[in-house]
DNA sequence: GCGGATCAC
DNA sequence: TATGGTGATCCGC
C-alpha cells in the first residue's frame, strides 16, 4: 500500500539508481506488510549498499556489473529460444453458460450467471454486454443487469462436456494438456507436417469438429510457445482463433505493445509493482528497464520477467506429474467437518498425509 | 518446514 | 443480505 514512486522516477540515468533505491528499501521494501512478489530483499540490501559506498565511478561500475550480468542472462536466454514447435491453446467460450443453454435452449441469447449470488463461475456473453463477469459476487452482477438469469453449476455436465471436448483433442494431440474443463494446450507441429496443412487450417478444422462433437464454441490462439498460444486466444474470442507466426521479429513484435497484465503469470498485485515502482506497463518495457529487475527482484523472478519480454515460453511436453496436495475449504466451516473431507478425498485415492495444515 | 502472499481457473 | 474453492509456487523466517 505504500509503493514509492522513487525508483521510477530515477528515469535512465544509472547513476541515481542508488539513491533513490535506499529511499525506496527504507519505506517499501522493509516495511511493506504485504509482500512483493520476489523481490529479494538481501539482494536490494547487497545492491543497495555496495552503490551507496564509494566514489561515483565506483557506483557506475556497480551498475556496469548489474547490466553486464543481466545482459549475459539475456543472451543466454535467446539462445535457447525454440521455434520449432507449433502450439495451440484453445479454450471453450464462456463454457459452463453455454453448456447450461445447450441443455435448456430456453435460455438462449439471454444473460445467464453460472453461479448464485455469493459468486458467479461463468457469465454468457449477453451477461458480459452488462460488465457481468466471472469471480463477481452475484449480488452485484444482479444490479449490473437486473434480468439476469442465474444457474446453479452442474459439474456433472461440465465434466461430460470436456470429455466430449478431449476425444477431439486426442485426435491432433494424444498428449494434449488439459489444463480445466474448459482448456487446453496441444502440439500440432507434427499434425501439421503430416497433412501438409498450415496451422491456421488445422485449427480451424479442430474448432469445427469440436462444434461438432459437442454444440459448443471455442477460441484458440498458436504460437510457437503455450504462454504465446495461449495469449493469442485472446485475441479474436469468442468463435475466432489467432495466429502468431513463428518468427522471431514477429514474436518480438508480438510481445513487445503487450500489456503485462495480458501475461498468465503476471497478476493484479504484481502488474501494481511493475508499473508503480519502474513504471513498466508493456512487455518491452521489461526489456528496457531489466537492469533494474535483476537489481529489485530475486532470480527466479528476473528470469521469467526476461523471458516474457522476449516471448519465450514453454515447448516441450510436461510429463503428467503426481498431486502435491489435496484440501478442503470453506468461509465458514467446522474444522472437524473439513478433515472428514479430506480423509474422505484420501480414501478414495489411497493416499496418506504427512504434513495437515 | 511453515505461513503468508500471489496466481490461475 | 450477500465477495468461492482447489491447487500450485515463491519467499522469508
Amino acid at each position: 500500500s505504500k509503493l514509492s514512486k522513487e525508483v521510477g522516477q530515477g528515469s535512465g540515468d544509472p547513476s541515481t539508481l542508488s539513491q533513490s533505491m535506499e529511499k525506496t528499501y527504507d519505506t517499501v521494501f522493509l516495511n511493506a506488510k504485504a509482500g512483493m512478489d520476489g523481490v529479494d530483499k538481501k539482494k536490494v540490501q547487497k545492491v543497495v549498499y555496495e552503490m551507496s559506498k564509494g566514489s561515483p565511478s565506483t557506483k557506475r561500475l556497480s551498475c556496469i556489473c548489474i547490466h553486464m550480468a543481466v545482459d549475459s542472462k539475456l543472451v543466454k536466454l535467446e539462445a535457447a529460444r525454440d521455434l520449432s514447435r507449433t502450439w495451440v491453446h484453445v479454450d471453450m467460450d464462456a463454457f459452463y453458460a453455454a453448456v447450461e443453454t445447450l441443455v435448456d435452449p430456453s435460455l438462449a441469447g439471454k444473460p445467464i450467471a453460472v453461479g448464485g449470488t455469493s459468486m458467479i463461475c461463468t457469465a454468457s456473453y449477453e451477461a458480459r454486454k452488462y460488465g457481468v463477469r466471472s469471480a463477481m459476487p452475484g449480488f452485484i452482477a444482479r444490479r449490473l443487469c437486473p434480468d439476469l438469469i442465474f444457474v446453479k453449476p452442474d459439474f456433472k455436465k461440465y465434466t461430460h462436456f470436456c470429455g466430449l471436448s478431449r476425444e477431439v483433442f486426442r485426435e491432433y494431440d494424444p498428449k494434449f494438456i488439459g489444463v480445466s474443463l474448459d482448456e487446453a494446450y496441444l502440439d500440432i507441429t507434427e499434425m501439421c507436417r503430416l497433412r501438409i496443412m498450415s496451422a491456421a487450417e488445422v485449427v480451424e478444422e479442430l474448432r469445427s469438429k469440436v462444434f461438432a462433437a459437442t454444440g459448443l464454441s471455442c477460441s484458440a490462439g498458436v504460437g510457437p510457445n503455450r504462454l504465446l498460444a495461449k495469449v493469442c486466444t485472446d485475441i479474436n474470442k469468442p468463435d475466432g482463433q489467432y495466429v502468431l507466426e513463428s518468427k522471431r521479429s514477429a514474436v518480438v513484435d508480438f510481445i513487445s505493445s503487450l500489456p503485462i497484465r495480458k501475461v498468465p503469470g503476471i497478476g493484479k498485485v504484481t502488474e501494481r509493482i511493475l508499473r508503480e515502482v519502474l513504471d513498466i506497463n508493456v512487455c518491452s518495457d521489461l526489456l528496457t528497464k531489466r537492469a533494474y529487475i535483476s537489481a529489485l527482484f530475486s532470480q527466479i523472478s528476473t528470469e521469467f520477467f526476461l523471458s516474457v519480454a522476449l516471448g519465450i515460453g514453454a515447448t516441450e511436453t510436461l510429463q503428467h506429474e503426481q498431486r502435491k496436495s489435496l484440501g478442503h475449504e470453506r468461509t465458514f466451516s467446522a474444522l472437524e467437518e473439513l478433515a472428514e473431507l479430506v480423509v474422505g478425498d484420501l480414501a478414495k485415492e489411497s493416499l496418506q498425509a504427512r504434513t495437515v495444515t
